[in-house]
DNA sequence: GGTACCCATCTGATAAACTGATGGCATGGA
DNA sequence: TCCATGCCATCAGTTTATCAGATGGGTACC
């Protein structure tokens, strides 16, 4: 059983058809066909089903179709394990939420790529439930969610701790002043965004459903439509610096229980751990107990 | 990065030596320096030290070895997942302490040979120690072995209970006068035997250590060596059949805590169950429970 | 009854792998 | 010292595999 022809019959399979895939493949049809036959006969089974319309798996096909990825990913890395030896290079790809970025991340970033400049370092941003997608689907290394995650496929482990801050325009000082407002509105980031599921929690215990919500696609942009009157918002008490302090924003303390959010760095537990991950996952803990 | 070319630098690995690999692979050598020319610059890296005396794994090669391993068993299971369709059928390789397969796996094989004609059943004996080493080295699908077994990569379940008995000559009624004389000696099945160590636990609580040991390579003889009072022994008492009761064999019950002992089947966590071992282990489920 | 799209098959061209021979090199024995 | 041995690298010729393109049969849809 040969490399391509499991690449080749995965292709196959995702698009429907062997002419598409010789399309995505960047060859012929009639070689696409050829490597499916020699992949039916060395298995004594057949693959797809023909029709007009295309090839469709079969049973035996759908058996082996997840072991054309699992290949692929084992054959990824072990090039990446042959390369790595032991000092930080190549590329690293990590993912974060976009407060995490904003928060903890760059100055993290910033040390590391001074203490190891041989890696590329590539941060993506995204929710909690795009990051760990990514995570599984193995485009990401590891990624910093909101925790507290378990996952059979996943390695969790603590980073950083976050007091969350209910933010408002100056001018209202209680906050059951401020939610009593009748034309209260949320200000939140993105449709999937973990922190917007706590501030909807945290309303309902009080009693308040159903608000208006307004999604902006920055964590600026957020903060200037809070200060600007347009609603509330709820982030990490931290990421509300200087530049927004000086009466331009009313921050609301919560108890703690409510408040306190734990960053955690998830990353797949079969997957090997690149000297550059291994080395940055020690810079995290060094500058948690720091 | 081909299949080919990993099992070829395996070879080599192995063999230490291009030559002994081709030899090996039934191809020329420069064929296989070939291949490994090709696997490094795939790679970017040395895979191996050149000498005149053949040629050793670099770090790298060290590394990638493995996944060498690993690709071929994802390869081999992903053959066997595409070609199962539920029906058992095919090989069945497990294995079985040697007093397991004569007291309780001839009936089940009996029984499930008859349900499942389509499987070509193996059955291997050996210590625990040799059975578990087989079935992560994916030689053996499943094993019946001496539990408690606490193992990462296995997953055992609970089989068959047995109740061990000190078995010596007739003629000696207590086990503290059996036991009390000076020309005491063990007679065990082979070296690894989880039994013995169960014994000289058993003797060394009592304050007898140091005693000779005769080793005998299958049950019967060990049996015959106890009737003609060459020593004592401890087995499951159900195996001493009817042939053996006659007053050949005297048969010391022990106390409940130091006789009873579980027999449980494992198999690797990770490892496909082919249709054959489901089967089998549902067999073995229902003779339990029977 | 075209037309479009699908897969199977065939054929010649191209690329890759394989074989067998050769050479360099170090070692160990006569 | 010199030869035999065993090792790997390299090269050239052959065989094999892979590829591209054309063709044909089949079905569905217009």
């Amino acid at each position: 059983m040969d490399t391509r022809d499991l690449t080749t019959f995965a292709a196959v399979a995702r698009l429907g058809g062997m002419g598409r895939a010789a399309r995505e493949l960047n060859t012929v049809q009639s070689n696409v066909t050829q490597r499916v036959h020699r992949l039916e006969e060395a298995l004594g089974v057949a693959l797809f089903e023909r029709s007009r319309s295309g090839a469709r798996l079969t049973a035996a096909g759908e058996r082996l179709l997840p072991y054309a990825a699992r290949v692929g990913a084992l054959l990824d890395e072990a090039g990446r394990a042959a390369r790595d030896d032991g000092s930080p290079r190549g590329a690293l790809t990590v993912g974060a939420l976009e407060t995490t970025a904003a928060l903890r991340v760059s100055p993290l970033l910033a040390a590391y790529a001074t203490r190891h400049p041989d890696v590329d370092l590539i941060l993506r941003t995204g929710t909690t439930a795009e990051l760990i997608d990514r995570v599984l689907d193995r485009e990401l290394e590891g990624a910093f969610v909101c925790g507290p995650i378990v996952h059979p496929d996943l390695v969790a482990t603590p980073a950083f701790e976050e007091e969350l801050a209910l933010l408002s325009a100056p001018g209202e000082r209680s906050i059951a002043g401020l939610l009593g407002r009748a034309d209260l509105r949320l200000i939140i980031l993105r449709a999937g965004c973990s922190y917007r599921q706590r501030l909807e929690e945290l309303l309902a215990r009080r009693g308040i459903v159903g608000l208006r919500r307004l999604e902006f696609g920055s964590l600026e942009a957020i903060l200037g439509a809070v200060a600007a009157g347009l609603g509330v918002t709820l982030l990490p008490r931290a990421l509300v610096g200087p530049a927004w302090r000086g009466g331009r924003l009313a921050t609301h303390r919560l108890p703690p229980a409510e408040a306190r959010v734990q960053t955690v760095f998830v990353r797949r537990r079969d997957m090997l751990c690149s000297s550059a991950l291994v080395a940055f996952q020690k810079h995290v803990t060094k500058g948690k107990t720091r």
